[in-house]
DNA sequence: CAATTTCA
DNA sequence: TGAAATTGG
C-alpha cells in the first residue's frame, strides 16, 4: 500500500484558496481507490445504480472534481498503466487481503456487527478497468484532462510536478516523494471534516503539503537516502521491507553507514537473499514517463455529465444540474485562461 | 466523500 | 443557524 513515511515527514496545511489557479497531478487511481473504499453504507454497501453496478467511484470523482473546478484548481487525473514487474508480490498480496475481507464481511454481516461489516467492505474494494473507463468519461464531460501513465500513475504525476506543469503531486501514499515529487498534497478534500473509524468522534482533516526539500533538510539525508529508506520500511516492491525495521531504526542505519548498500554490507541490516535493491532504487529513480500529454481544460459539457450520471447511472438531475450550476462561472475563467495561454 | 436533511 | 445525522445511487 505505497511506502509509509508517516513517521518521518511534516506536513504544512494548505488551503483551497491557496491553490487557486495552480495545476495538481492527482493520482487517479489512489482517488478512485478511496472513494470507492469509503463511499458506502452503514453496513459497507457502495452505491449502485438500479442495474447494481457500483457508482461510489463516480460520485467522488464527481463532486470533487466539481468542488476543485468551482475553487479555481486546476486538476489533472494520472492513472496507472502496466505495473513494473517488481509489483506483483504486493499486488498478489493485495489479492489475498480482499479475498480474506470478503470472507470477513459476511461474517460480520451474519453476527451483526455493522462496524465490522463495514471495515471488511472497504478492505474488499475492487477497482476494475471498466469503473476506471467510467471516470476517465466523466472527466472528458468535464472537460478535465486525464493522462494515461505508461507505468506508475504518481511517477507520471511526478514527472509533470518535476517539469513544472503541474504545481503538486496529489497522492495519500508518500512514494511520490522518492520519486522525486517536490511537492505533495495529501488529504485534498473538501468537507475537511471526518469521522475516525469505530468512535463517535470527529477530527479535522485538511489538506496538506508535504515539501520533499523541507523533508530532506530535517532529516538531514538526500533523496538518495530517503529511497534506501523507503525500502528499509517497505514500498510496493519490496511491501515486506526489512524485519524489524522500522521508521527510527531505517533513519539510524542510513544515518551510521550513508547508504542502504553500506548498511547491507556492514552487516548492519540484513535482507532478503531474494531482495535487489538496485533494481527497487531504479524503479524510483528512472520511472517510466511519458511527456506526450496536453493539459487543457475545454470547459464543461453539462449535457454529456448529465447523459453520463443520470441518463447511465440513475444519479438526481437535480443535484447534479446544482453543481454543474455551481462550477459554471469558474469553469468558463479556466477554458477562457488555457484558450489565451497558446497565444503566448 | 460530499450533499442534503434534521435537530438543538 | 451551525452541527449532527442521514442520504446519495
Amino acid at each position: 500500500m505505497g511506502v509509509n513515511l508517516r513517521d518521518l515527514v511534516t506536513p504544512v496545511a494548505v488551503s483551497l484558496e491557496e491553490l487557486k489557479g495552480k495545476v495538481v497531478a492527482i493520482d487517479g487511481y489512489n482517488a478512485l481507490y478511496q472513494f470507492l473504499a469509503i463511499i458506502r453504507q452503514p453496513d459497507g454497501t457502495p452505491l449502485k445504480d438500479s442495474r447494481g453496478r457500483i457508482t461510489s467511484h463516480l460520485s467522488g470523482i464527481f463532486y470533487r472534481t466539481a468542488n476543485l473546478l468551482e475553487a479555481g484548481v486546476k486538476p489533472v487525473y494520472v492513472f496507472d498503466g502496466k505495473p513494473p514487474e517488481l509489483k506483483t508480490k504486493e499486488i498478489e498480496k493485495r489479492i489475498e487481503v480482499k479475498e480474506r475481507a470478503a470472507v470477513e464481511y459476511k461474517a460480520a454481516l451474519e453476527r451483526g456487527d455493522m462496524v465490522a461489516a463495514r471495515k471488511a467492505a472497504q478492505a474488499t474494494s475492487k477497482l476494475t478497468g471498466e469503473m476506471v473507463g467510467q471516470a476517465k468519461d466523466v472527466l472528458v464531460a468535464l472537460g478535465v484532462p486525464w493522462i494515461q501513465a505508461p507505468s506508475e500513475g504518481e511517477a507520471q504525476a511526478t514527472f509533470m510536478t518535476k517539469k513544472g506543469d503541474a504545481w503538486a503531486t496529489v497522492s495519500q501514499d508518500y512514494d511520490s516523494l522518492l520519486f522525486g515529487a517536490p511537492r505533495l498534497i495529501r488529504n485534498l478534500t473538501i468537507s475537511g471534516r471526518r469521522k475516525l473509524p469505530n468512535k463517535p468522534v470527529y477530527i479535522d482533516i485538511e489538506p496538506e503539503i508535504v515539501r520533499l526539500e523541507d523533508v530532506l533538510l530535517e532529516l538531514k539525508i538526500t533523496r538518495d537516502q530517503l529511497i534506501d529508506i523507503g525500502i528499509l520500511l517497505g514500498t510496493d516492491f519490496n511491501p515486506d521491507g526489512f524485519k524489524g525495521i522500522g521508521p527510527k531504526k531505517a533513519l539510524k542505519a542510513i544515518e551510521e553507514f550513508g547508504s542502504l548498500k553500506a548498511a547491507l554490507e556492514q552487516k548492519k541490516v540484513e535482507a532478503d537473499p531474494t531482495l535487489d535493491v538496485e533494481a527497487i532504487r531504479d524503479i524510483f529513480l528512472n520511472p517510466k514517463t511519458t511527456d506526450d500529454y496536453r493539459l487543457e481544460w475545454g470547459g464543461i459539457n453539462g449535457n454529456a455529465v448529465k447523459e453520463i450520471l443520470c441518463g447511465s447511472f440513475d444519479f438526481s438531475p437535480e443535484r447534479i444540474e446544482a453543481a454543474l450550476h455551481r462550477i459554471e462561472k469558474e469553469t468558463k475563467e479556466l477554458k477562457k485562461q488555457s484558450s489565451l495561454e497558446k497565444w503566448f
